[in-house]
DNA sequence: ATAGGGTTAG
C-alpha cells in the first residue's frame, strides 16, 4: 500500500512541475478577418428590400404567407443581404431564417450569421440547437465540413456578434457529439485569436474524453496539466471530474491524494468530490477508507448524501450482504437523508440477484407508498427478479404496470423478459418478445441475440442456434466470448465436446481468447461426462495460460467428485479451497449436501450444512431444496417442516419438486392435514402439482378418511380442475 | 461534475 501511495504521490508532482507542449506556442494573436459579402445587384437590391420592407411590416403574420408573392423569384443568394436588412431585430431573423430552411434556401454561411446573431442575443439554446443541426445531417466527410464550418464561423464573427461564447457552443456541441480531435482544434485556434474557451466548455470536454475510453481517459491528467498554461482556470468541477476520472482507471488512491491537493491548493472539496473518491474505494471494497472519508467529510461540514450511502449499499449488494446492505439504508434514512430511486433500484436489484424477490418486492411497494417514483431501471430490476425465479407471469404483469406509467422500455428491458422466457424454456414466447421489441423500434443488440442463441442451445437446438449466429453477422452484429461461450456449452451439452473444443480454436484463431467461462464450461462436460482426468487437464491448461480460477471452476470440479461418487475428493477439495483463501460458496457446499442426500446420508449431508453455516456461508434456496427432499425422502418429516418454514421465512421461493416432496412425505407419514396445507400454498403460488399428488388428494381411501376430518371440504373443485388441465396436457 | 438495471459456466 505504501508502495502505491508514493508512486502516486510522484505522479501528481510531476503533474504540476511539467513543461507541455502548449507553453511552446507561438503567443502573437491573430485579428479576426474581415466580413467581405458579395454585392448585390441593382435588381436584387430591389427585392432584397422589399422582402425586408414586408417581413417588418408584416409581422404578424406567417412568413409563408406575406412572403408568398416573393417565393419564384427568391434565391439563395438573397438570404444573407435580407439578414443585413433585419439583422436588428432577432425575432425575424429567426423566423426568416426557418422560412428560408423549409424551402432548402440556406447555406452554411447563413447558418453561422444566425447563429452569431443568436448568441449576441444571448439565446444560446438557438445557437446551439442551429449548430446542432448541422452535424445531425448526413456528410459526405465530416471532416471537412467542420473545417468549411469553422473557418465561416471565424469569418463571419467580427461582422455578426463578436460575442466569443459562439465558439463555446461550437466547441461543446463538437464535444456532444463525440468529434474530441475537432473540439481540440478549436480550443488551439481560437487560441491563435487570442481567446481562451470557458471553464464550463473545457469540463464538457474533459469529461466526454474520461468517458470515451480507457486510453483517452489516460490522456485526462495531461489535458488537466496543459490546460492552465495557456489561461484556463479549473473549478471544483474540473477537479471532481479528473477524480471521477482516475477512479473510474482504477487508481484509487491517486484520485484521494487529488482530492488532498486541491484543497491545498485552494479549492474547497465538495459533497461531490468526497463521494467521487467514496465510490472509488468502495468499487475495491475498501470499506474501512470510506467510513474514515466519511468522518473526514463530516468534520469539515460536508453531509454524506443518498450518491455517497447508494456507492456502500451497492457494494455491499454486490458482494451479496445484503443484511449490511439494508442496515446502511435504515442508517442513512435515520440520518435524514431522503432515499431516491436510485437507492431503491440497488437494493431491490441486489435483493432480486441475491433470489430474495419478497424482500425485492416489499422494497418496490415500500418505495411506492413513499411516493418514489419508479423508472424503467427499477422495473427492469425487479421484472428481472421474477423472470428469475421463473414466475414469468407476475414478470409480464409488471412490464405491463410499467406500460401504464408511461415508463418505456428498453433494449434492456426487453432482453431481460426474453431471457426470462429462455430461462423458463419458453423459447416460442421469447421470439414473440423478440418480436414485438423491433416492432416497437427497440433494436436487439448482441446481448439480445446471446440470450436467445443461449436458450436455443439449452433447449438443443444447435441448428436454430446457428441460425441466430449467422443472422447478427448480417445485420452487423458481432458476436462476443459470452455468444461463443454459450454455443460451447450447447456443444457440450448435446455430448459434443470434440466440436466445442474446435470451436474454441476457431474463435480464438479470429482473435477472441477464450476466458475462465470457456474452460470452466468444458471442464463441466467433462465432469459430467465422469472423465475427471480430461476435466483436470483443461484446468492445467487453463492455469498454463495465466487464467485465474472462479469459485465456480472450483464448484464444477467439486460437483464432477460428487458426482462420480468421489465425494472423499469433494471434501479435500473443500478443505484445499479454505485453506488456500478461496471463499466457497452455496454451491460449492450444496454438491456435498446434494450428494449425501441421494445416498440418503442426511447426518453427513447435516454436518456440512452446519459447517457451511458455521463459516457465514449463507444456504440458498438450492441448499434448502436438497437438505428438505433428502429429509422427506428419509421420513424425517419434522426436519424437513422446519427446514421448509426456514426456507420460506427467508424468502426463497419453492419449487414444485419440493412441495411436492413435502406433500409425500406427509402422505407417507399419514399427516394428511399437513399435507393439505402445503397443497394449498402450492396452489396459491399457481404450481401444478403432479398426477401422483393429485391422485392422492382424489383417491376414495383419502375421501373417506377426510369426512371425520373437518377441516376442508371433500372434493374440491379446483383439484378437479387441475386433473382436467393435466389430462388435456396429456392428450396434446 | 458524482451513484443504479440486462447476456455466459456450478
Amino acid at each position: 500500500m505504501k508502495k502505491g501511495t508514493t508512486f502516486a504521490f510522484r505522479n501528481f508532482t510531476q503533474l504540476f512541475t511539467l513543461r507541455s507542449s502548449l507553453n511552446a506556442r507561438n503567443l502573437s494573436t491573430r485579428p479576426f478577418p474581415d466580413y467581405s459579402p458579395k454585392r448585390p445587384s441593382v435588381r436584387d437590391t430591389e427585392l432584397v428590400h422589399q422582402i425586408a420592407n414586408v417581413i417588418k411590416l408584416r409581422r404578424a403574420e406567417p412568413l409563408r404567407r406575406s412572403l408568398k408573392p416573393y417565393e419564384c423569384k427568391f434565391k439563395t443568394d438573397h438570404l444573407i443581404w435580407v439578414l443585413m436588412k433585419i439583422r436588428s431585430d432577432y425575432g425575424l431573423v429567426l423566423d426568416f431564417f426557418e422560412w428560408a430552411r423549409s424551402r432548402r434556401d440556406s447555406t452554411l454561411e447563413a447558418l453561422c450569421i444566425v447563429a452569431h446573431l443568436a448568441v449576441a442575443c444571448k439565446d444560446l439554446e438557438a445557437a446551439r440547437s442551429m449548430i446542432r443541426s448541422f452535424w445531425e445531417r448526413p456528410k459526405l466527410s465530416v471532416a471537412d465540413s467542420f473545417v468549411q464550418f469553422f473557418d465561416l464561423l471565424v469569418y463571419t464573427y467580427k461582422d455578426w456578434g463578436s460575442d466569443p461564447n459562439v465558439f463555446d457552443v461550437f466547441f461543446q456541441v463538437l464535444v456532444e457529439f463525440g468529434m474530441l480531435r475537432e473540439a481540440r482544434k478549436v480550443f488551439e485556434k481560437m487560441l491563435n485569436y487570442g481567446l481562451v474557451l470557458s471553464v464550463d466548455s473545457c469540463n464538457l470536454y474533459l469529461d466526454r474524453l474520461s468517458k470515451e475510453s480507457d486510453e483517452k481517459a489516460a490522456r485526462v491528467v495531461g489535458v488537466f496539466r496543459e490546460f492552465p498554461e495557456v489561461g484556463v482556470c479549473w473549478n471544483v468541477a474540473s477537479y471532481n471530474i479528473v477524480i471521477h476520472c482516475v477512479c473510474r482507471l482504477g487508481r484509487v488512491s491517486e484520485a484521494h491524494h487529488l482530492l488532498v491537493l486541491m484543497e491545498l491548493k485552494g479549492y474547497t472539496p465538495d459533497v461531490v468530490s468526497y463521494s467521487t473518491v467514496i465510490n472509488g474505494y468502495c468499487r475495491f471494497g475498501e470499506l474501512e477508507k470510506v467510513w474514515k472519508l466519511i468522518k473526514v467529510m463530516r468534520e469539515k461540514g460536508l453531509k454524506p448524501n443518498s450518491y455517497t450511502y447508494g456507492s456502500i449499499i451497492l457494494w455491499l449488494c454486490r458482494s451479496c450482504k445484503l443484511d449490511e446492505a439494508e442496515e446502511v439504508f435504515r442508517e442513512m434514512i435515520r440520518q435524514g437523508i431522503v432515499p431516491d430511486t436510485v437507492v431503491y433500484t440497488t437494493l431491490i436489484d441486489g435483493f432480486c440477484k441475491g433470489g430474495n424477490i419478497r424482500a425485492a418486492s416489499k422494497l418496490f411497494h415500500e418505495m411506492l407508498s413513499l411516493d418514489i417514483a419508479p423508472d424503467v431501471l427499477t422495473y427492469t430490476a425487479i421484472i428481472s427478479g421474477f423472470c428469475r425465479i421463473g414466475d414469468m407471469v407476475e414478470a409480464g404483469k409488471l412490464f405491463h404496470e410499467m406500460l401504464c406509467r408511461g415508463l418505456e422500455p428498453d433494449t434492456v428491458t426487453f432482453t431481460e423478459v426474453i431471457n426470462g422466457y429462455c430461462k423458463a424454456g419458453q423459447m416460442k414466447d421469447a421470439f414473440s418478445v423478440h418480436n414485438h421489441m423491433v416492432q416497437a423500434g427497440c433494436s436487439p443488440n448482441v446481448v439480445t441475440y446471446t440470450t436467445l442463441i443461449d436458450g436455443l442451445c439449452k433447449e438443443g437446438d444447435l441448428d436454430s442456434a446457428n441460425d441466430l449466429l449467422h443472422e447478427m453477422w448480417k445485420i452487423g452484429l458481432q458476436p462476443n466470448l459470452f455468444t461463443y461461450n454459450s454455443i460451447v456449452n450447447g456443444l457440450c451439452k448435446a455430448g459434443n465436446i470434440e466440436e466445442a473444443i474446435k470451436l474454441v480454436g476457431e474463435f480464438e484463431a479470429a482473435g477472441l481468447k477464450p476466458d475462465t467461462f470457456t474452460y470452466t464450461t468444458l471442464m463441466d462436460a467433462y465432469c459430467k461426462a465422469g472423465e475427471m482426468a480430461k476435466a483436470q487437464e483443461i484446468l492445467k491448461e487453463m492455469l498454463g495460460r495465466g487464467l485465474e480460477p472462479s469459485v465456480v471452476t472450483f464448484n464444477v470440479l467439486m460437483n464432477g467428485f460428487c458426482l462420480n461418487g468421489m465425494l472423499e475428493d469433494g471434501e479435500k477439495l473443500l478443505n484445499w479451497m479454505l485453506a488456500k483463501g478461496i471463499a466457497p460458496n452455496a454451491t460449492t457446499y450444496n454438491s456435498l449436501v446434494k450428494q449425501y442426500c441421494i445416498r440418503d446420508n442426511l447426518k453427513a449431508a447435516t454436518s456440512i450444512y452446519k459447517d457451511m453455516c458455521s463459516r457465514e456461508v449463507g444456504p440458498d434456496g438450492k441448499t434448502y431444496e436438497n437438505l428438505i427432499r433428502g429429509h422427506c425422502k428419509a421420513r424425517n418429516m419434522k426436519e424437513a417442516w422446519f427446514l421448509y418454514r426456514g426456507m420460506v421465512e427467508k424468502g426463497f421461493s419453492v419449487s414444485a419438486s419440493t412441495y411436492s416432496a413435502l406433500i409425500k412425505g406427509f402422505f407417507k407419514r399419514k399427516k394428511f392435514v399437513e399435507a393439505r396445507e402445503v397443497f394449498e400454498q402450492m396452489k396459491r403460488e399457481g404450481l401444478a402439482a403432479d398426477k401422483e399428488i393429485l391422485d392422492f388428494f382424489s383417491d376414495s381411501k383419502y375421501k373417506g378418511r377426510r369426512k371425520t376430518d373437518t377441516v376442508v371440504d371433500p372434493v374440491d373443485e379446483i383439484i378437479e380442475n387441475y386433473l382436467v388441465d393435466e389430462e388435456l396436457k396429456e392428450a396434446n
